[in-house]
DNA sequence: TTAATACTTGACTGCAATTCATATTTTGAA
DNA sequence: TTCAAAATATGAATTGCAGTCAAGTATTAA
């Protein structure tokens, strides 16, 4: 019954695997109904049907194990985008969709929402994990010469940060998200494209992102008021 | 003695002046030496001198009372950067100086350091307490024809956020403080400013702060370690 | 002087993260 | 198959802190 690819699993291997994915799961899921800071260790551990103490075999700290289920999710996100700007010819606009896609994630699923508000957790989780492809584009694009900046590290890791302000204002209401598009064009000039052309690439149409994968419930909506 | 500016202050007012002023010097005190997580809101009141409750009389939480903390500090830095400032004749350098010397001190004053881990928290307040400056200093220069850009309330929200991502980096050892040079251009290039231009205002000497007004011990060095 | 009001206080409560002694499962050697 | 050593799982107990509140003290104004 073991399909050929790779080694045979042990119980032992089958079971750590299984209970790492469960409690990564069920955090998922418990934060995004209820927030990070109103999750409890025992919620998340009652559901994935693991002892309390188990999550500690696993994971350092309970933000130890929100982390991992954060950057799962962001992992996700980055392919999904992925598969929409691999299909585009102006290098310029991968970086664009990019960020508006993810600005428009955090501000629209509900899921994201309350990451929003440990920003200094979603900030960090978003530079490493979306790191990787968004250096690539932005080289990308300066290569093309679409784009102009020194150090592609610092203009993500910019970028990335003024992305969950923004993010975070029109979670709480204080910014619409119609100004999305402005929040774009301003990172495209600070990747180093001049106004005009920012604003040309960033009110380009943005084909929809391929469905997400189904595992969690309704990912769009508000979320429930804190505890 | 009590000298003609002003109504009278009553016995229970200069009290409560006092205690909420003790309270407030206590709190930045204490997390600048400790953190604000380490902090205990027992060693604040134990240092300023008053009950655990009283705490509670003038304040609805610890972070209430630690962002108070924070605010005040952020005023008085606000206000030495505009002593300096006022001495420009480029409307674009006002926002350069203040930028590059906001993420000066982030990352070198001992007592900002700890702040920046909790950014959540700081990155809204930098937004807030430097806000009224920094949006009459961007929009003076948009006047001057310096910088280009639409909302002065979006940019200066971006910039904020990217500049406690920045001071982070650096605090952490993930970026050098010659990269805040470079920060300050794309800061400009976010404002609307072209990269050449930027460059040039990103250079020019930068006139020291005048002195603090001595309040705590040692501003600089690195904090205690953690707990 | 005094009673009403406002403020202070720190012992106490509640809650949740984390630990750890014990129980259970897995493994590999006999 | 058997068994003991090693690896893991478990949840009751520990810990530590934010926040509450009943009782005490200071202030006010009549």
């Amino acid at each position: 019954m073991n399909s050929a690819s790779g080694p045979p699993e042990t119980r032992s291997e089958r079971r750590r695997r299984r209970n790492r994915e469960a409690l990564i799961q069920a955090a998922y899921e418990i934060v995004s109904r209820k927030g990070i800071d109103a999750t409890t260790v025992h919620d998340i551990t009652e559901r994935a049907d693991v002892g309390l103490g188990t999550a500690y075999n696993y994971f350092s700290s309970k933000d130890d194990l929100i982390l991992a289920a954060i950057e799962q999710s962001m992992d996700h996100l980055a392919r999904r985008i992925e598969t929409v700007t691999d299909t585009f010819d102006d290098p310029a606009q991968v970086f664009a969709y990019g960020t508006r896609t993810l600005m428009d994630t955090a501000t629209t699923d509900r899921r994201w929402q309350w990451l929003m508000q440990r920003s200094e957790v979603i900030a960090d989780a978003i530079y490493r994990c979306f790191g990787p492809y968004a250096m690539r584009d932005l080289l990308k694009a300066r290569e093309a010469g679409r784009y102009r900046f020194d150090s592609a590290e610092l203009t993500w890791r910019q970028a990335a940060w003024s992305m969950v302000g923004t993010s975070l204002a029109v979670c709480e209401n204080k910014l619409s998200t119609d100004d999305l598009t402005e929040a774009v064009v301003n990172l495209l000039c600070l990747a180093g494209m001049d106004r005009a052309g920012a604003w040309q690439v960033a009110r380009r149409p943005r084909p929809p992102l391929p469905a997400a994968p189904a595992s969690a419930s309704s990912p769009t909506g508000r979320p429930e008021p804190a505890r």
